[in-house]
DNA sequence: CCGATTTCAGGATCACTGATATCT
DNA sequence: CAGATATCAGTGGTCCTGAAATCG
């Protein structure tokens, strides 16, 4: 007798973080699985898609704009400049920094991430209206503003 | 030239999956802050809000009812048991299981959790007005119940 | 000397898999 | 035998701290 699915504790069902909790591990599950398709996870995106809009970066600056922390940023660009996606060379201005680079694969894969990314997205939020969508990016926004992200 | 607080990504910005997991995070953190001040975790409140609610339960029960993995369930229990806070008991009408029984230090406990945690869900959603907190309620609850979660 | 960048080593929590011993 | 329970070992991602080497 497992694997029930009636009602949770009632001090439980109403906790806000437990539900911020609840649904990001869920979105969490559905974006990385649909990455996988592609060989990647969110990170991989993430620094594709920064590369992609702000053009050639240290790592110091990729990790402000995804917030990926500058310990962890190392292995995500190792792993994608072994899929050829990014390349990094020693910047000749600054020599304590490296300059990432956008390849053309790299472009390649990030087109390929959008539309995984996209129908992930849709399959998170499968239960709301559109206005209903906005409305939750919305109040998401300003908690996540508040607490001082940039993004 | 870091810890810069300028604009995001715009791939990133409007991702309801990232907006999730970024609020989510902090969430968590603000949680655990508050409840490492009672020499607690959140699962140590999950534990103990269910055991006040339906009363002694198996294992396999407090996993079911907190969405704690079963692998996960013992050392939590291991933890409340060595505070005082439960108690660990064979069942005798089935001796595969154990009965877990809240004491009187862990209601003292589940009070004090309360307080902290009341006080943490304010920290998190105060840029929300009250009829922005119940929206934002009901959305997350739609997604998570779409998912299957009991809760 | 101070500060920034990259890199590595490691901790803590969490989600999850798999195996085992015990019992119904 | 199938199925449930408790337990343990271990993986991997994420968030985070601290420290070293290099350089401006």
């Amino acid at each position: 007798m497992s694997g029930s699915t009636s009602e949770g504790p009632a001090r439980l069902r109403g906790l806000h973080s437990r539900l911020l909790a609840l649904a990001a591990t869920h979105s969490d599950r559905v974006v990385n699985e649909a990455l996988a398709g592609a060989d990647a996870r969110k990170w991989h995106y993430a620094v594709l898609a920064t590369l992609a809009e702000f053009g050639p970066a240290s790592q110091a600056q990729l990790s402000d704009r995804t917030r990926i922390y500058r310990s962890d940023i190392v292995a995500v660009v190792n792993e994608l400049a072994g899929r050829g996606q990014v390349e990094r060379a020693p910047n000749p201005d600054d020599r304590r920094q490296n300059v990432i680079t956008l390849t053309a694969a790299g472009r390649r894969q990030l087109t390929k991430l959008d539309r995984l990314l996209k129908a992930a997205q849709d399959e998170v939020l499968a239960p709301l209206t559109p206005a209903e969508r906005d409305e939750l990016g919305r109040l998401l926004s300003k908690l996540v503003r508040h607490h001082g992200q940039p993004m």
